[in-house]
DNA sequence: TATATTCAAGACCGAATGGTCAACAATTTC
DNA sequence: GAAATTGTTGACCATTCGGTCTTGAATATA
């Protein structure tokens, strides 16, 4: 049945994700793209529809990637109780860019300001992360014993702030701003997890 | 000495403010910039010099007006205590997409993610920004006789987690996300600093 | 091996981009 | 009023954009 692709979808996915995170979506044009994919723009447009499909598949990829392993992080009970998995998940947004020099902050965040606003697909899939997103400070908060005798009506507000602080960190990190910021936003929100729940032992 | 200028410099700087607010860096083109201002494209590259200059002017202008309004709004210590003036300008971002379906979020913000990566001069205005914002949270705290009690080690991450839930926030209103989720966000972090005061109290 | 079918990619497309320029209009100064 | 100087703007520029198409290579099936 004639001849066969030469690439992997899920491979060359991976690539434009990269790429559409790094750059963003009009930022990011067909010679760069397949430059970072080594496919022709025919081809990519053959197998993934045009560039906003190609924006979307890619931003779906990140979606199943990144944010579910952050999830899967915050929902991991064995090692850390829950507060400290979601301190730790702080403290790698930080060493991305400290370490890494990584300022590509998150496709999601990026995505939200970049093409939501515009396109309602877009939209769908950043919303839907930004909720897991919560789901997953919720379901942290809910396993620590020292947070799980809190009421829901204090833990989801609470998750809400979380996710609220994670974003914009997120932005923090692409501003450029020292990083001593980013460590005093992130300590400062745990003393305030952990004050909150001292507050209501007492 | 020849013609004048039929354009205030300060009101077509306000307008192209709004039209980069609203659209971003790449997504505001020409055509769409000479109708918001009413000038032709060659007056605005006498005026201001090319668009990258025009963004950083905008962006500035947008730093001297609605950033300086948040920090004076802050500091006011006329009508509300410190914490109050927090919570109440948090709920003039929900305000703004809730009431006036503002999604345009915060031109430091998207300035953030869209140029300051790969722009100098955007990243020194929007890292500018960031550190007023804090500077303005740290005042009202320290004004608030419920938070003033607090040591400078508490109060310098708070203000960092603060800002950082302010402008998630700002990402949240660009994202589409329910309203709901972003006065949870507000609400469970005025509760966490009312819990740090308590604790420090208790 | 012949044929059918799919893939790959250079060449090409119209449209839009940011930016420039030349001609004209408006006002100042002398 | 004449001359000099500046602002305004339609026309123009090369470049790049996303997208398409045609040609030839590859490989399946028969």
């Amino acid at each position: 049945m004639g001849r066969r692709r030469e690439f992997e979808e899920t491979e060359v996915l991976e690539k434009v994700k990269e790429a559409f995170w790094a750059h963003g979506y009009e930022g990011l044009s067909y010679p760069v793209l397949m430059k970072a994919t080594g496919l022709h723009k025919a081809s990519l447009y053959a197998a993934f529809g045009d560039k906003q499909d190609l924006y979307i598949q890619a931003l779906r990829a990140y979606n199943q990637m990144e944010v579910s392993g952050a999830v899967q992080h915050l929902s991991d009970e064995s090692d850390m109780n829950g507060v400290d998995r979601i301190q730790s998940l702080l403290t790698r947004v930080i060493d991305a860019v400290a370490i890494n020099n990584d300022r590509r902050g998150c496709f999601l965040c990026n995505a939200a300001i970049e093409q939501a606003p515009r396109n309602f697909a877009t939209q769908k899939i950043v919303t839907a992360g930004l909720e897991r997103m919560k789901l997953g400070f919720l379901k942290a908060l809910n396993d620590d014993p020292m947070t799980t005798t809190l009421s829901p009506n204090t833990l989801e507000p609470m998750s809400s702030t979380i996710t609220s602080v994670y974003f914009g960190m997120r932005v923090m990190a692409k501003s450029g701003i020292p990083i001593s910021m980013m460590k005093e936003a992130r300590n400062g929100l745990i003393d305030q997890i952990k004050a909150m729940s001292e507050a209501s032992t007492a």
